[in-house]
DNA sequence: TATAAGTTTGACCAAATGGTCAAATGACGT
DNA sequence: ACGTCATTTGACCATTTGGTCAAACTTATA
């Protein structure tokens, strides 16, 4: 027994050390101790971002970790356990950025930083927003709880504050679940949608130029569309 | 789109002419086939926005649409072909869909009838759409061709009216792909997460009341969030 | 009716998959 | 050296999966 699980809360944001195209690549690693759990939880991400949990096999993530997939089995007992870890770590980030509404008791000022900070998420770890996408789009079959708790709390409360600046007349009179929505779906837009965007750029991925220009004017539409 | 007979080797061509033109000794037609491709379909449908690509098995395809397993790999050679069928429905369906943009030469009306008419789309075939939104997270390995060509002239084209419509001081200096991609993600969004939605509604499906609302409120929020 | 053509289906198969196990290897305090 | 405990790994296994096949059944046509 006596598996190491480690706590879904370590460093390492970024996404990958060693791309490639196909999950049929291996990739050797230098063996560290329970280093070897961060080998796996990012070629997990990875893998896990482009197959899809059914599709993801332990071997392919093991393969491109650099381990034996029994070895992956010594760490996390299955594969959902894994996959499990991986939405966790994914979890902590989005609460983190969802702090950034907090900042600013102006509308447009919370509004703009949390926009803001969203985008900068889905842009800087995109396989992870992916993979919080699809389960969602799943039903939530590993997160339900946290829909029912944490979001549910944390939607209820900012909705209050959306009211008084509606009050205020500082907002048109909205629904702020919609407006919520709306954020959500545009900023993830930027993780998911890739592909497509970077095939209507002319086959190349937004450069950091053309992001930031997009990330202004999703935010001024916004803002500007639901200011009182 | 169809006919009596199918080669095991057809994949999914969208264009094939029967031959088939004696006069006088119609039969009624078997009612078997189409309606065992139609039932497929649908099951197909079904599973495939479950489980996903690699998720979805023939066994429960067939299954559910009540046919022997066997039966299915007659109609359709392999799974793939079948999401491929599958997925060609949800691109006519989206095509009809993006003509509603040409309604208006007016950048309020033309927006409006684009994004209700998506709105719809996503609550009406909330499957399909999934499907759709997966497929583009996947990096569209089918539907690569239709991105490369139908999308690319049909954004291009409509990229054209709305610098006519700056210009024209109609809108304000926006890029029009960054406004395609929030609709496109906003109305998805409807259908991607409409479990997401239901549990922050307590635990219930938007009704048809408060989607109205939604699709006004989207629909208000991005047209007076553009326009100059 | 004979006969060809289209359709249905249970049985079957090779490959892949998630997961197990026990034997090996290393780490390290005594 | 020794014993203990964590870690590594090749071999192995039961199940599932996409797909095949040939025989049976059902039309349709000469």
């Amino acid at each position: 027994m006596d598996q190491p699980h480690r706590s879904p809360l370590d460093g390492a944001g970024a996404a990958d050390a060693g791309r490639d195209g196909s999950p049929g690549t291996r990739k050797p690693r230098p063996a560290g101790r329970a280093e070897n759990e961060r080998a796996l939880l990012e070629a997990a991400e990875e893998i896990f971002a482009e197959q899809g949990f059914a599709g993801a096999t332990t071997a392919a993530i093991a393969r491109r970790a650099g381990v034996p997939k029994a070895n992956l089995h010594y760490y996390f007992p299955t594969k959902e356990a894994l996959y499990r870890a991986v939405v966790e770590r994914v979890l902590t980030a989005w609460l983190a950025a969802a702090a950034a509404f907090d900042a600013s008791d102006d509308p447009r000022e919370a509004l703009s930083a949390y926009i803001g900070t969203k985008m900068d998420l889905a842009r800087a770890m995109p396989l992870a927003s992916r993979i919080w996408s699809a389960e969602i789009m799943r039903g939530a079959p590993i997160i339900q709880d946290f829909l029912d708790t944490a979001l549910t709390d944390w939607v209820a409360s900012r909705e209050k504050a959306v009211r008084r600046w509606i009050a205020a007349g500082k907002l048109k009179p909205i629904d702020a679940r919609v407006l919520f929505y709306m954020i959500w779906a545009t900023t993830q837009q930027y993780a998911n949608a890739a592909h497509e965007m970077a095939t209507l750029n002319g086959g190349r991925p937004l450069d950091e130029a053309a992001f930031e220009r997009a990330k202004r004017q999703v935010i001024d539409t916004i803002v500007s569309g639901v200011a009182g």
